[in-house]
RNA sequence: GCCCGGGUAGCUCAGUUGGUAGAGCAGCGGAUUGAAAAUCCGCGUGUCGGUGGUUCGAAUCCGCCCCCGGGCA
């Protein structure tokens, strides 16, 4: 059975050309790892692969998703298992590759196998937090599971919402299903590579595909999105660049703040990647290159390796 | 050449009668298991232009020098 290759990086890294070098080196087929590049209609400002790189390599899972719909690492898990095996059953190798580190936890650690929340458990948190406020919100978590609750920061509603909805849904705690999380890959199916730049190289970087992206007519693109009058609050709104550019539009920020903005969110992202990838997965290969054909020359002398 | 104004954190600047310095922005470190391009926590990172002097003590006062603006020649 062939290994998965799985790619991480931060934003701008070169991730794409070098899963496509990859993918062309072992047979493979592309598999899209990042939150962001599922969703239909933003494919400069997620910054997908372009119609050449379809043409000489099957991707799968670009800008597959209605942007209107809340996708989960745990939907994208499961999607990406199944192709894993079609792509492996066709005798290819799979090239895994995206900046999500949590899509790729899943893979290799795996996720805690706790059910679909139904929608009146998620609307019974969203009133709870209406009603009682923060703290009220954590005085529930703590009542379903005080482990998890004390892991979490008292700010952190994202997290302690998860804790809540978990307990109304499943009468459960979030700490019982996560006692029981497996790794969805075993340890000899896979080798990871991740690419570790030059941080100032990067953000030089960062700053400049922004306003190529914005050459190249993501404007156009974000004020068709923003005419969809989707909520602000799904994920695809929250792709950066997308909450600038919509201020833009609106009239509320100039273009060259607007950009500032969008170039300083992308380089507070790559540096959480930076972080991630330094202590969630220090054991993986590294490439530091920045530049395509040096990147690709540390690539092939990994898979010699 | 002379006269003003200014050199303090990466940037813009504050700094009260002398008590080895602090804001905003930028940045840095960290957490992370179904929103993760999300969410949250922590951290001033500094030859106060240089050098001599006054003083118990100088970013603050004095001398000289350097640099940047503006003005007069």
């Amino acid at each position: 059975m062939t290994r998965c290759l799985l790619i991480a990086g931060p934003t701008a890294a070169g991730k794409t050309a070098l899963a496509l070098a990859a993918a062309e080196a072992l047979d493979g087929e592309i598999i899209n790892a990042d939150s962001m590049q599922i969703y239909a209609g933003l494919p400069l400002i997620t910054a997908q692969p372009g119609e050449d790189d379809f043409a000489r390599v099957p991707h799968h899972f670009f800008g597959t998703v209605d942007p209107s719909e809340r996708w989960s690492v745990g939907h994208w898990a499961e999607a990406a298992l199944g192709l894993i095996a079609d792509i492996r059953a066709r005798g290819h190798t799979p090239v895994l590759v995206g900046g999500t580190g949590l899509y790729f936890l899943a893979l290799t650690k795996g996720l805690a196998p706790v059910p679909e929340i139904d929608p009146q458990s998620r609307q019974r948190v969203a009133a709870l937090l209406a009603a009682s406020g923060p703290d009220g919100l954590r005085e529930v978590a703590e009542r379903l599971d005080p482990v998890a609750a004390a892991r979490v920061k008292p700010a952190d509603l994202q997290r302690l919402s998860r804790i809540v909805e978990v307990g109304y849904a499943t009468g459960e705690a979030l700490t019982t299903f996560q006692a029981e999380t497996r790794p969805l890959l075993g340890e000899a199916e896979w080798h990871g590579i991740a690419i570790e730049p030059d941080r100032q190289a990067l953000y030089d970087r960062i700053n400049q595909r922004f306003e190529l992206m914005l050459e190249a007519g993501a404007l156009d693109e974000v004020r068709v999105f923003a005419g969809r009058g989707l909520d602000p609050l799904l994920p695809a709104s929250k792709a950066l660049g997308v909450p600038p550019l919509m201020a833009h539009l609106r009239g509320e920020l100039s273009l060259d703040d607007a950009t500032s903005l969008a170039q300083r969110d992308s380089r507070r992202y790559a540096k959480r990647q930076l972080t991630w990838l330094r202590n969630q997965n220090p054991d993986w290969s590294r490439i530091h290159a920045l530049d395509a054909n040096v990147a690709r020359h540390e690539l092939a002398a990994i898979l010699e390796g």
